[in-house]
DNA sequence: CCGCATCCCCAAAGATACTG
DNA sequence: CAGTATCTTTGGGGATGCGG
């Protein structure tokens, strides 16, 4: 994109992060690093050549940055710099006022797993400290982990976790919108590993 | 500009103020309402036709409305309304961001003196409650007021102030910047009204 | 399959001239 | 002053192709 060309900190951002899906492409990376074809289904709508440029651009601008796993599954993910996680204030104003003056909900959104539990990674004191579950929703996977700050969330499988929850997208989005409450879900659920727990991570999913 | 499509509280809000100068006419409308030309002032590089594309985006979304001023001198103005000024906290978001992480500062960046003003707004205690300012850089005038939680600026003249401090570009970026003292700056400024006003208001420019 | 690059097309932005 | 009209240029959406 072209420059505002201002002396101006707000312009000097968008200058870097204000060409279309930029800041998307941040949204998707809060949870952690993620594949090209990951980011593509986390963003639908954009195009494979879009998607690529903007990669480019964030990378040249050290908000992200592109590394290969080591063998034996040689893959190539994206993931946020410093600068790039230095953006997550960013995101949470826009989520917060998108919340109440954003364009309205419409029937045939897209929606994603991670785009309903991004705004409840940091919440405070959600679940017990040291705990790990893995919440599964349609073909995403999460590890949630209790801290004793509050809750933190992340892409891909658990390690040893002490429960695993399946449930439906519409089950997870009753849940974290509040208009279903955990015993409903729970009853839904595919719970794997001990129930406590399970039980623990429904209640942390919800409103307070 | 066409909807993501996405339900996301951040898509969303980007559906309404992520087009090209969308948020840089908040940013402008930050002071206070201001005028057709004024904004092409504040936005330079700007096209006639897009800025008012994107007043009447912004004015249909909700976010500014146009007023027209009663006579005998009846200006139409745009105004941020609540929705407007609840991006407040994006702004400054982006604001924070840029400063540290933003396209670096090129020479023949366009350069205003509101930029440099809106992030000392509801600055806390730097200036005696009550007393009233008037500052001048340019042609760009503003009125800076003592309150009891900060300091506040709106565009526009000052009614009688305790001191009227005109000063040039330069010198304002050198205070705010901190490579001035007020005492530096305070032998080049113009000065009317009440001295120990004028030091008051050149001291709250300066950085803590 | 994954990770793009290329191509075509259209919509939006830039630039400038002009008007009530 | 406050825009509209017009033209050019750029960037994004969508499809396809192609190497690893």
């Amino acid at each position: 994109m072209k420059s505002y060309g201002q002396r101006c900190p707000v312009s000097r951002a968008l200058d870097v992060v204000g060409d279309r899906w930029a800041l998307l492409v941040l949204r998707e990376l809060e949870l952690g690093p993620k594949r090209y074809t990951d980011l593509l289904d986390g963003l639908p709508g954009v195009g494979t050549n879009v998607l690529s440029a903007r990669l480019r651009d964030l990378e040249s601008a050290g908000i992200v940055t592109k590394r290969t796993l080591p063998p034996p599954t040689p893959v190539t993910v994206y993931e946020a710099t410093e600068a790039g996680r230095a953006l997550r204030p960013v995101l949470q104003a826009l989520r917060d006022w998108g919340e109440e003056y954003g364009r309205p909900i419409a029937h045939n959104d897209a929606i994603r797993a991670s785009w309903m539990l991004t705004p409840l990674a940091r919440r405070k004191g959600a679940l017990p400290s040291g705990r790990v579950y893995e919440l599964r929703v349609g073909d995403e996977v999460f590890e949630v982990r209790g801290a004793r700050d509050g809750l933190s969330i992340a892409g891909g499988q658990a390690d040893h976790p002490d429960a695993v929850v399946e449930l439906g997208l519409g089950d997870l989005h009753a849940l974290t919108s509040g208009s279903a409450t955990p015993r409903d879900v729970r009853r839904r659920a595919d719970i794997d590993g001990d129930d406590e727990a399970a039980d623990q991570l429904l209640r942390a999913l919800a409103p307070v």
